[in-house]
DNA sequence: AACCGAAGCAACCGCCCACGA
DNA sequence: ATCGTGGGCGGTTGCTTCGGT
């Protein structure tokens, strides 16, 4: 049971902003007394607040030692870093940084760092790239927009500017994905090279890939498996990439179309479909539910009249000379493999900063027309 | 110039823990 | 062992500022 707040009872104690008056007060008393009691110092200081009030506006602003303005890269970097290890303890990141309180510090993670991260497809809770989805919420209702679209009911834009826009957003998506993917494995490059050692193959980002992906514990990633998920949930985009080209000769002329995955499910919106977390909606073979078409909308009429494009499944590469290796480039996804390719993940291993480079060149993915 | 939404940040709230009586 | 108090913490709120339209 907690106790009850500091300020209960105590009825007409100022609230809100502090005015230069009452900081001097403030600063006056402590700078000549000490804090003391925090409960008794307002009445002492002659303040109108109460005690909690008061330990607050000083620890956070008033502080003499406090540093004040803008936090640089160097203290940046070491909150992110504090804060893996760390997680929210915003005093003990506090104590490392002098001049900074745990509030100023909490407060600058939430508005600035934490989308920082965002940004840079990490998770800000886990540190790890991201798996969720949940940038995939709009996928459901474009995938509506375009079922109403096919049933007449969307007079006005071209359901053809629907479908673009639905694709575009599956290129964001998938390009959040391949930050992930890269993020791991050029932060576990130390972690994903050591098995590839000395095997004579090649020694690229393709043997780090395979590294991971068959490791199993052995050199992977900790979570074990986060990269066959993303690998798998790659393979379910490259399926919703393989969408026939959007242009009105292709499809017929009252605007039904299909999107169809490997396997030939149609691709649903429903909020199964991109719903719960990482692997279980995005196992390899699961099948997208064409009963989820439509979501909220009910009756999205999406049909397959403009036919399939399935890609072919995802094999491997050991990338050299050697190996006897699998090809890791389906011919049909230009989009994610053409671009690893053409990015020379190679040359942005084990380089300072390299997968900030290598992210900042990937950013064409998010923009390519298709 | 006015409006509006987003972002930033100071301050508050409620809970928890340590400590002494 | 229990209770009351002081202090600290993380999460949240709401006001202010900023930028876009």
């Amino acid at each position: 049971m907690g106790r009850s707040p500091c300020c209960d009872g105590e009825a007409g104690v100022k609230k809100g902003p502090w005015t230069p008056e009452e900081d001097k007060l403030l600063v006056d008393y402590i700078s000549e007394k000490g804090h003391g009691s925090w409960r008794r110092l307002p009445k002492l200081a002659g303040l109108n607040r109460c005690g909690k009030s008061c330990r607050l506006r000083w620890t956070n602003y008033l502080r003499p030692d406090i540093k004040r303005g803008r936090f640089d890269d160097d203290e940046e970097k070491l909150i992110i870093h504090l804060h893996s290890i760390l997680g929210n303890k915003w005093s003990s990141i506090a104590t490392k940084l002098p001049g900074r309180t745990d509030n100023e510090i909490k407060n600058y993670w939430n508005t600035h760092l934490r989308k920082k991260l965002l940004g840079m497809g990490i998770d800000p809770v886990t540190h790890r790239p991201r798996t969720d989805l949940s940038l995939l919420a709009g996928l459901p209702a474009l995938l509506a927009a375009a079922g109403s679209f096919s049933s007449g009911s969307g007079a006005g834009a071209s359901w053809v500017e629907n479908m673009n826009a639905l694709r575009l957003q599956a290129d964001a998506a998938k390009f959040q994905l391949l930050q992930g993917l890269v993020r791991a494995l050029t932060t576990n490059t130390s972690a994903a090279a050591a098995p590839m050692a000395g095997n004579g193959g090649g020694s690229g980002v393709q043997d780090h890939l395979m590294a991971l992906l068959g490791g199993g514990g052995n050199g992977g990633l900790a979570g074990g498996g986060f990269v066959e998920q993303q690998m798998s949930m790659l393979q379910q985009y490259d399926g919703l990439l393989s969408l026939p080209a959007l242009t009105s000769a292709t499809c017929n002329t009252n605007g039904a179309m299909a999107a169809t995955m490997p396997g030939g499910q149609l691709v649903g919106g429903g909020a199964g479909m991109f719903g719960g977390s990482g692997g279980d909606s995005f196992g390899a073979g699961d099948g997208l539910s064409s009963t989820e078409l439509g979501g909220a909308s009910g009756s999205s009429n999406i049909t397959a009249a403009c036919g399939t494009t399935a890609p072919p499944p995802l094999v491997c590469n050991n990338g050299g000379s050697g190996g006897g290796g699998e090809e890791t480039t389906p011919a049909s996804s230009p989009m994610f493999f053409d671009g690893l390719e053409s990015l020379n993940l190679d040359d942005h291993l084990n380089t300072d900063g390299g997968w900030k480079d290598l992210l900042e060149q990937m950013s064409w993915l998010n923009s390519t027309e298709l």
